[in-house]
RNA sequence: GGGCCGGUAGCUCAGUUAGGGAGAGCGUCCGGCUUUUAACCGGACGGUCGGGGGUUCGAAUCCCUCCCGGCCCGCCA
C-alpha cells in the first residue's frame, strides 16, 4: 500500500455537484472587465465553464470532458430486497435526466440496472412486493421457502408468489414495470447472468491470477484481507448457498477449492452443510468490492449515480481496484442525497415506504419526475400530507417554462429542464397544459358527476372557454388523483357527497330553515345566490350562521364541515338539492 | 474519534457556479368577493441565511472554527 499513488488527487471525489472547480478551467482569457453575465446565452453543446441551471448539464460535461466513445453507458444497481420502492427510483431518475441530456446533445446512449442478483439473501424480508406493486406480508406468501433458502443466491429462490422464475426475477420485474410507468427506458441486467454467460470471465480471471496485487489493494480497505484471503465466493454445488472459504485456486483449470462453512450475518449464523468441493470460475461470484469495479469493466460504464452510503465506502477502494487491478478508468460518479418519506427514513421493515403505483394514483407522472429533477444534493422530503405543496411547486414550475412566471432562477431552470420533465425533449410542448390546482382538484372530488366537475371548474375560472375536449379531459384526470389523496390522507378535502339521505335530525327552526332554502333553490338561483340566501335564511329564522351550515353540512356530507356551500350546491343537480334540503332523498 | 455531505421563514424549497437588493409558494393573520365556513383575489406578518470569527468598501455566497443532522470509517451490499 506504499503508492496511494498521486494520479488520483481531489479530482476522484464523487461529489461532482459539491466540488468547486472540478471541470476544465483554462479558457478563462477574456474574464477581466465587465462582460460576464452571459449567462442566459447558454453556447451550444461545448463542455466547460458555462453556468448551467440544470444539474444534469453540469453531470453531462463531466462525462463529455473524459472523451467517452458512443454508446455512453450510464449505470445503476439494486440488491433484490422484496419491494421496489421509491428510492431505488432515486437511482434511476437521476440516471435518466443525465442520459436524456446526453441524447439531447447528439450521443447514444444506454441506461442500464443492473440487479445484483447472485448475493446471497441473508435475512428474510419482513414485507414483499407483489406483481401489482402491492406490499405484502410474509403471511401473504410461504415464509418458510424463504428461510430455507437463506444463503441461496436471489436467481436459484423461487419467487415466493409463484409467477416468476425466482426470486431475483420476480423483484427486477418490479423494477422495470416501475421504469414502465415513468417511461423510462432501462435495460435490466442480471449479475447471474453475466457471470453464466461468460461476461465475467476476464475479470474473475483477472483477479484471481494475480491475487497478490488485489490483496494489497483492498487491504488497505478492509481488515480482514491478509495473505490468505481469496476474493471469490463458490456457490456450493451440495446446497447451493454461496460459500466464503476458499482453500485453493487453480488458474490453469480456472477452478476453486472450497467448503460450504458457516456465514455470518450479524448475530445469526446461515449454516453451511460442509461439503468441500471444487468450482468453475462462472459457478461463484466476486465480493462486491470487486464485482462493482467489474461491472464497470465489462459494461464498459461511463457514468453511475448512487446514493451516499457508497461515497466514503465502496467507491474510493472501487477507483483503486479498477485502476490498479483492472487497469481501468472508473466512470463518472455521482453521489445523490437520500430523500425522506413523511420525514422519517425510508424503511420497508418500518413500513415507511411508498411505491410508485401508490403514488402514481395520487399524481401524475409529471410530477414524479420532477421531484427528481430537483437538486441531487439537497436532502428532501416526501411528504404525503402535503403532496398538494410538491404539486403546486411542479404547476409553478411548468409556469415557468411558458414564460409566466416572474422568477429568473426558476425560469432558467425550467427552460432547460421542463421539456426532460415531461418526456419530450425532441419536441416539447409549445402549449401549456390545464392545470387544477391539486386542492381544487380535491374540491370537485367531492362529487362523482363529471358534468358537475366541469361546470364548477368553468365557474372557477379553471377552464377556458375556447378548451378543447381534449384538454378538459385531461385536466380533469387530476381530480381523480387529488381524490385519492383526499381519501389516502383522511385530509380536509375528504368529503363525499352523500348520495342517500343521512341520519339527521334538526330542531324545528332549523328544519324550518331549510325549506326556506329549498324553495329558494327551487325558484332558481345560481350558487352566489344560494351562498347569500343561507345568511338571509339563518337570521330570518334566527339560527346561528354555523349551525345553519352545520345542518347543510350534515344533510349533503353528513359531516359538520365542508366546501363553500352555496356555491357547491349551484352547480349540483337542483331536483336533488331541493329534496335533499326537504330530507325528502 | 476521523472523513464526506447537508443546515435559508411555521412548512416545502429557490438563491451559493461568478461576493453587492434575503426571495417564492403554501400556511398564519387581516381584508375583499353585499354575507364568519377550508376553492378565488389583495395585503400584512414572518428569517441571528445553524453559531462565532476572519478576508472584503461589501459575505447566505470565500476562509477558519464550533454546533446539529445524515452517511461512511467492522462484515455485507
Amino acid at each position: 500500500m506504499t503508492d496511494r499513488d498521486a494520479t488520483g488527487g481531489p479530482s476522484d471525489s464523487p461529489h461532482i455537484l459539491s466540488d468547486r472547480p472540478a471541470v476544465g478551467e483554462g479558457e478563462e482569457a477574456d474574464g477581466d472587465d465587465g462582460d460576464a453575465l452571459a449567462g442566459g446565452e447558454t453556447s451550444d453543446g461545448t463542455a466547460g465553464d458555462d453556468f448551467h441551471a440544470f444539474w444534469a448539464d453540469v453531470v453531462a460535461d463531466e462525462i463529455e470532458a473524459r472523451g467517452v466513445d458512443d454508446p455512453v453507458v450510464i449505470k445503476g444497481g439494486v440488491s433484490p430486497s422484496g419491494v421496489a420502492h421509491l428510492g431505488n427510483f432515486n437511482e434511476i431518475m437521476r440516471g435518466y435526466f443525465v442520459a436524456e441530456v446526453l441524447r439531447d446533445r447528439g450521443h447514444e446512449v444506454r441506461q442500464v440496472f443492473t440487479s445484483d442478483d447472485k448475493d446471497p439473501l441473508r435475512k428474510i424480508p419482513r414485507k414483499l412486493a407483489n406483481a401489482d406493486g402491492e406490499i405484502v406480508g410474509l403471511g401473504e406468501v410461504d415464509a418458510g421457502a424463504l428461510g430455507r433458502n437463506l444463503g441461496r443466491p436471489y436467481t436459484a429462490i423461487p419467487d415466493p408468489f409463484g409467477e416468476r422464475e425466482s426470486y431475483a426475477a420476480h423483484f427486477a420485474a418490479l423494477l422495470e414495470a416501475d421504469a414502465d410507468r415513468l417511461d423510462v427506458p432501462v435495460e435490466m441486467v442480471s449479475n447471474t447472468e453475466l457471470y453464466a454467460d461468460g461476461t465475467f470471465d476476464s475479470v474473475t480471471r483477472t483477479v484471481l491470477s494475480d491475487l497478490d496485487r488485489v490483496r494489497e489493494v483492498l487491504s488497505a480497505y478492509q481488515d480482514k484481507v491478509d495473505g490468505e484471503y481469496v476474493p471469490f465466493n463458490p456457490v456450493c454445488a451440495e446446497c447451493g448457498k454461496i460459500t466464503e472459504t476458499v482453500t485453493g485456486v487453480d488458474t490453469e483449470s480456472e477452478t476453486v477449492e472450497y467448503v460450504c462453512t458457516d456465514m455470518a450475518v450479524g448475530d445469526e449464523t446461515i449454516e453451511g452443510c460442509g461439503h468441500e468441493g471444487t468450482a468453475t470460475f462462472r459457478e461463484g461470484k466476486l465480493p462486491w468490492r470487486l464485482e462493482w469495479p467489474g461491472q464497470w469493466d465489462v459494461l464498459d460504464v461511463d457514468f453511475e449515480p448512487f446514493g451516499k452510503d457508497h461515497a466514503e465506502g465502496s467507491w474510493p477502494s472501487g477507483v483503486d481496484v479498477a485502476r490498479n487491478v483492472l487497469g481501468i478508468e472508473p466512470p463518472v460518479p455521482m453521489v445523490y442525497e437520500w430523500f425522506t418519506l413523511n420525514g422519517e427514513p425510508l424503511s420497508s421493515s418500518a413500513g415507511n415506504i411508498v411505491t410508485v403505483p401508490e403514488l402514481l394514483d395520487l399524481l401524475e407522472p409529471e410530477v414524479l419526475r420532477y421531484f427528481f429533477a430537483l437538486h441531487p444534493k439537497k436532502a428532501r422530503d416526501l411528504d404525503v400530507e402535503r403532496l398538494d405543496q410538491l404539486v403546486d411547486r411542479f404547476d409553478r414550475f411548468e409556469r415557468a417554462y411558458f414564460g409566466e412566471v416572474d422568477d429568473e432562477g426558476l425560469t432558467a431552470f425550467a427552460e432547460r429542464a421542463y421539456p426532460f420533465v415531461v418526456g419530450r425533449p425532441e419536441d416539447p410542448p409549445t402549449e401549456k397544459p390545464i392545470r387544477l390546482p391539486y386542492t381544487f382538484a380535491a374540491v370537485l372530488g367531492m362529487v362523482d358527476d363529471p358534468a358537475f366537475r366541469e361546470r364548477l371548474a368553468r365557474d372557477e375560472g379553471h377552464i377556458p372557454e375556447d378548451a378543447s375536449d381534449e384538454a378538459i379531459a385531461a385536466a380533469l384526470a387530476r381530480v381523480e388523483k387529488a381524490r385519492n389523496w383526499a381519501e389516502r390522507t383522511e385530509n380536509e378535502y375528504d368529503y363525499r357527497l352523500q348520495t342517500a339521505l343521512p341520519n339527521v335530525d334538526f330542531d324545528d327552526d332549523v328544519a324550518a330553515a331549510l325549506d326556506d332554502l329549498a324553495d329558494f333553490v327551487a325558484a332558481g338561483h345560481d350558487g352566489e345566490a344560494i351562498q347569500s340566501e343561507m345568511y338571509e335564511t339563518a337570521r330570518d329564522h334566527g339560527i346561528e350562521v354555523s349551525d345553519f351550515f352545520s345542518a347543510g353540512y350534515r344533510l349533503f356530507f353528513d359531516d359538520t364541515q365542508g366546501p363553500r356551500l352555496g356555491e357547491f350546491l349551484g352547480e349540483l343537480e337542483r331536483e336533488y338539492v331541493v329534496e335533499r334540503l326537504r330530507r325528502e332523498a
